[in-house]
RNA sequence: GUGGAUGUAGCUCAGUCGGUAGAGCGCUUGACUGUGGAUCAAGUGGUCGUGGGUUCAAAUCCCAUCAUCCACCCCA
């Protein structure tokens, strides 16, 4: 039996790597912009961090990590999500000590043990922005405008922003509450699954699918009308700062994050063409992650971007990735006295900055002239017999075919030319 | 973790009632002594996902298993 990749991962082959390419080519482009850097954090954590940052009642900790002792018997965790890795580099790092606000990006993969789907794999790719050290309103509607900014440049279509405040320990928990008692005096009502978690997760019950659990959540309890007054306010204010950055937004009292360390500012994008899994972004605010692991109490906000949805809705959507055909020159080579020549031509070309490829295999220049065709070369060089005799390459020009005679010499120069006009 | 669908050539797929494997695309060569995209022809290409079972005979029927896809769930 041959090997396979592990369920749930794929190869990213040469066929869609520009796709990839551009994608992170955008997103290091707009958020350099906004005045963020990049950060690169180990793949692998200890399990400490997530359990306690993430929330160890969560489906990521409590049945989707990738968990296993290292050899000297500690426990880590591939990296389910960055959010907690950044904050523990930045508290790691002293990076705040001095700063005012520290505004960070990666790029990078994630791993959850989960069944793949459409748009759900178990190794996937995150792009995450996170803003560190305030909370002001200004930030949350920034961070916001950040990620608006990407789609808008890729040009995903449809896309829709979902915007909730879930408050924070002032008033959630009176909240929660009463919302575990209504639960309770629906009990009937509910699904299997929530029946079971309106105990421990009540609020997970808000984006339940069950038609009987939809029923109930109708009538109940909205967290919008528990928000204490200084969450309100900062509600208001995010909002209004997104009015005058004219990005659009729909309320939506029933996002949840389903990580624990959410407060306050909440929100996801939906895009067109991705089937069920069409999130292709989200996050909040999360002013209580950096002491539930050892830090000094210290806002934040942050969101993570699907790259693997992105690119199934840049491809659904048929949005046009700039892309470069992987040649600029192809050289056909005809005669075994012509490939030690045809390989230094070729470095020639290939020092000057002109992207080259050359037959290797002897074939007739047909297929060579096939080769070259497919792939897409702007400039064929022959070299054979003829051309050894005269030290001058036939030059084909495969847009126009038009055919010229360009002594060896020159061949390098003129050709870095023509490719850089 | 639960359910449904699907695994046949590099790719997309056909294969009837069980009788020993096919097409298109690709690739190679030629028509055109050294000239691409179009056309035509020939050639190349297969542990029929894997392991059992039934049968004179299995791609086809049965069982198991693995993988992929889709949905639940969860989330990005």
């Amino acid at each position: 039996m041959r090997i396979q990749s592990p369920k749930g991962t794929r190869d990213i082959l040469p066929s869609e790597i520009q796709t990839w390419q551009w994608v992170e080519r955008v997103a290091r482009s707009v958020f350099g912009t906004y005045g963020y850097q990049e950060i690169r954090t180990p793949i692998f954590e200890s399990t400490d961090l997530f359990v306690r940052g993430v929330g160890d009642t969560t489906d990521i900790v409590e049945k989707e990590m990738y968990t296993f002792n290292d050899r000297g018997n500690r426990s880590v965790s591939l990296r389910p999500e960055g959010t907690a890795s950044v904050v523990r580099a930045i508290l790691q790092n002293r990076l705040l000590d001095g700063a005012s606000v520290l505004k960070v990006y990666y790029i990078g993969q994630m791993f959850r043990y989960d069944r793949p789907q459409a748009g759900r794999y178990r190794e996937f790719w995150q792009i995450g922005v996170e803003a560190f050290g305030a909370d002001p309103p200004a930030i949350d509607a920034e961070i916001i405008a950040v990620g608006h900014q990407f789609f808008s440049t890729l040009g995903i279509k449809d896309l829709i922003l979902h915007l909730n405040s879930i408050g924070d320990p002032a008033c959630r928990p009176k909240y929660v509450e009463d919302l575990k008692a209504y639960a309770k005096a629906h009990l009937d009502e509910l699904c299997g699954k929530c029946y079971a978690r309106h105990e421990r997760n009540p609020m997970r019950i808000l984006d339940c699918k069950e038609n009987g659990c939809r029923a109930v959540v109708a009538n109940a309890p909205l967290l919008s009308n528990y928000l204490c007054a200084a969450c309100r306010e900062n509600f208001d204010m995010v909002k209004s700062y997104l009015d005058r950055l004219e990005i659009d937004y729909h309320e939506d009292p029933y996002i949840v994050r389903g990580l624990d360390y959410y407060s306050r500012t909440a929100f996801e994008f939906t895009a067109g063409g991705l089937g069920a899994q069409n999130a292709i972004g989200g996050g909040g605010r999360y002013d209580y992650l950096a002491q539930e692991i050892g830090g000094a109490r210290t806002p934040g906000i942050g969101f993570a971007l699907g790259m693997d949805r992105i690119i199934i809705a840049l491809d659904a959507q048929h949005v046009t990735v700039p892309t470069s055909p992987p040649v600029d020159v192809y050289l056909t080579v005809l005669g075994d006295a012509a490939m030690p020549i045809a390989l230094q031509l070729a470095q020639d070309l290939r020092e000057n900055g002109v992207k080259t490829d050359l037959e290797y295999k002897g074939r007739g220049l047909r297929a060579q002239m096939r080769t070259a065709n497919k792939l897409n070369a702007r400039y064929v060089v022959m070299i054979g017999e003829d051309e050894i005799s005269n030290e001058a390459a036939t030059v084909r020009d495969m847009g126009s075919g038009d055919q010229q005679s360009v002594a060896f010499q020159q061949l390098a120069e003129m050709l870095r030319e023509k490719v850089d006009s």
